[in-house]
DNA sequence: GTAAACCTTGGAGTACGCTCCAAGGTCCAG
DNA sequence: CTGGACCTTGGAGCGTACTCCAAGGTTTAC
């Protein structure tokens, strides 16, 4: 698939997609005129890349997580420490949006028990 | 308090209070000679900061929550309606999150099978 | 009175993640 | 064979969030 086809399934810019070819993702195939080439796999490579961001993981992060995944195969010790310490973040940013969301919930709590004894005097 | 000392307390470089302060965090008061001054107050602020970094919020989305904050006892429906909003980013955020995780998860189990199969064989 | 440790400003530079553009090649339909 | 829709490259530009000067004023300690 040509990278129009692909940047539209993956929904984003041609640009992008020349963008993140440059960063080091997708295979890079090319036919003889040059134009680039895209699979499947790339397109699962897409998705990775629309979670890591949505999450908070640089496109640095998110290559080097990939490449692990993909060399996992080969070296099982590496791959399992860096899907761990990968999970440990991840815990830790959970943790982190939670003590932020019950920082906001009470502020909204308060914002109402004031809101509601103005009502009443 | 001054720049330096308040920078030491809230941990980052004096260069990134004033880049705060342009983008119109803290309280901007001045001594005769020109001295910025911070207050407990601005502790807070600077708390907030980092706390809404570290989940993924801009400085601007910091700013405008931070203001809506403070405007909450003058106008309380529109702060309950951000509050709100930030809440369900928040709650959406972290569902994204349980998901990456749990794909690193079963990727980490599936490694650790491999691996155990390896080892029998 | 002078050195060290503060503070000020403005502006340049950096890394990231795009986004846009110009100039040009390719492919296909009519 | 021409028009339109593709594709290529390189390079410029932009917003975010710093980071690092240089040049100079202030304060404190000896």
């Amino acid at each position: 698939m040509l990278i129009g086809e692909f940047a539209k399934r993956v929904g984003v810019s041609t640009d992008t997609i020349r963008f993140y070819g440059k960063v080091g993702f997708f295979s890079s195939s090319r036919s003889e005129n040059g134009y680039r080439h895209y699979t499947e796999k790339d397109i699962e490579t897409a998705d990775l890349i629309a979670s890591g961001k949505s999450i908070g993981f640089s496109l640095r992060e998110i290559l080097a997580f990939s490449q692990e995944m993909a060399d996992g195969v080969l070296d099982h010790a590496r791959a399992q420490e860096s899907l761990q310490s990968k999970i440990n973040l991840i815990d830790e940013r959970i943790a982190s949006l939670k003590r932020v969301r019950k920082l906001a919930q009470q502020q909204l709590d308060y914002c109402r028990a004031v809101e509601a004894q103005e009502l009443s005097v």
